[in-house]
DNA sequence: AAAATAATTTAGACAAAACTAAATATTTGT
DNA sequence: ACAAATATTTAGTTTTGTCTAAATTATTTT
């Protein structure tokens, strides 16, 4: 597998987020940054190699083994950023882009060494799962903020978005994976979300509301 | 710069050994593992970038630009090494090949801050010198077995020879990078040597005599 | 059910990095 | 000094991954 060919494999998995349709060319094309013209070149490439379900003009979809090749590419993407931030003392908004050129390393034994170095993490700095060597890993049960009733309480688990723009608000106004958080009250007008976290208490817009995880611990 | 051109200029560097005589296609080639050809296709691009100073068919050196780019890719290289070995429990003869592709993560800020994990280390597990982020390091005044005379003690720093065989014959003899080693006697009928390492005495041929680095401690 | 619009694919081109075969320059041996 | 051997470069292809422009297929609107 090529660098190229790595990154597309993983473009189609996080385009189809775990659901079964077929992922358009255009999406992938836009995921890219590159034209669709590409995109339909690649994937013909990926579908020689049997990592893709094709049918032209119909999208395409992961093989078995296009699953396995993507969970093994987010596994070292995920792990690279657990180290960068818990051993390199990077910010959690300045990982992405390097990680994004460590994942595509060659060598098993690195990735395994580094797993146990790092003592076998099961989620990367934002909240999001590592799966484990053979590809497997746990679901999660957390839900938007968005879409939680008020008076829910839980932890912040993850972010939807992991933007820099949108990891820095979040350091700014202090809140971390892990800190608890209670949903006060919702404003129908516009979205936007009081709450009560670290036993302060402030306003988030819908829009961070709809880009923030929580692991419920009781149901209002 | 390219991983390519980056190989390029680090086996011109490597060939050029200190000196600053011109380093020909056909060295480059064979250290490089590829035809004369596209030794000189490169030449012609790193030429027209200002690495190398070029004449048709006299060969080729680094300009002070390309020294530049060279020791900074013999830093990445060392530093990723000694992390591999002090970090990831990495055996000294299995580093070459993972840091050939890490050498070439871009990220200034990356290579900053393992260097401070790291401790700042001067020297790779092979002994090589780490260059400094300005391209400076000392020039160690160590020398071969083979070039020593009858008497010379010293402490083993570093090899010649990197390669895996070498390394698992040392490990094997308990030979490492730190020891004291006195050398005792030497035939003249095949070069081979007598030394005293570890408080155990031994007799070593005179290719690993050639290959072993030693830092003086007394002469004889 | 056409017509208009949007999505996708094809055709043809290009740059990077490699190769083979042929041409040319340099070095060596006599 | 000249022929032979060796080293280097050039010319012409190939593969990978990208692009633009044009053609084709699918979807939506009227
Ligand atoms: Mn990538
Ligand atoms: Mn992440
Ligand atoms: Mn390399
Ligand atoms: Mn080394």
């Amino acid at each position: 597998m090529t660098l190229s060919e790595e990154d597309y494999i993983k473009a189609i998995y996080h385009l189809g987020n775990g659901k079964e349709d077929p992922i358009s060319t255009n999406a992938i094309a836009e995921q890219m940054e590159t034209k669709p013209s590409s995109v339909t070149d690649m994937i013909k490439k990926l579908s020689e190699k049997n990592m893709v379900n094709y049918k032209k003009y119909r999208g395409v979809s992961l093989t078995e083994k296009g699953q396995l090749t993507a969970l093994s590419i987010v596994r070292k993407h995920r792990l690279w950023e657990v180290f960068l931030v818990d051993k390199l003392d990077f910010a959690w908004d300045e990982v992405h882009e390097v990680a994004e050129q460590l994942e595509h390393i060659k060598s098993e034994k690195l990735i395994d060494k580094l797993d146990t170095y790092l003592g076998n993490p099961r989620v990367d700095p934002h909240g999001d799962p590592i799966p484990s060597k053979d590809g497997e890993f746990k679901k999660s049960v957390k839900k938007l903020i968005s879409e939680l009733p008020i008076g829910s309480k839980g932890v912040c688990v993850g972010v939807n978005d992991s933007s820099v723009a949108f990891l820095k608000f979040l350091d700014k106004n202090q809140i971390a994976l892990g800190d608890t958080l209670k949903i006060l009250e919702r404003e129908d007008f516009d979205g936007s979300v009081s709450i009560k976290i670290n036993d302060r208490e402030m306003r988030i817009s819908d829009q961070i509301a709809s880009n923030l995880f929580l692991e419920i611990l009781e149901k209002s």
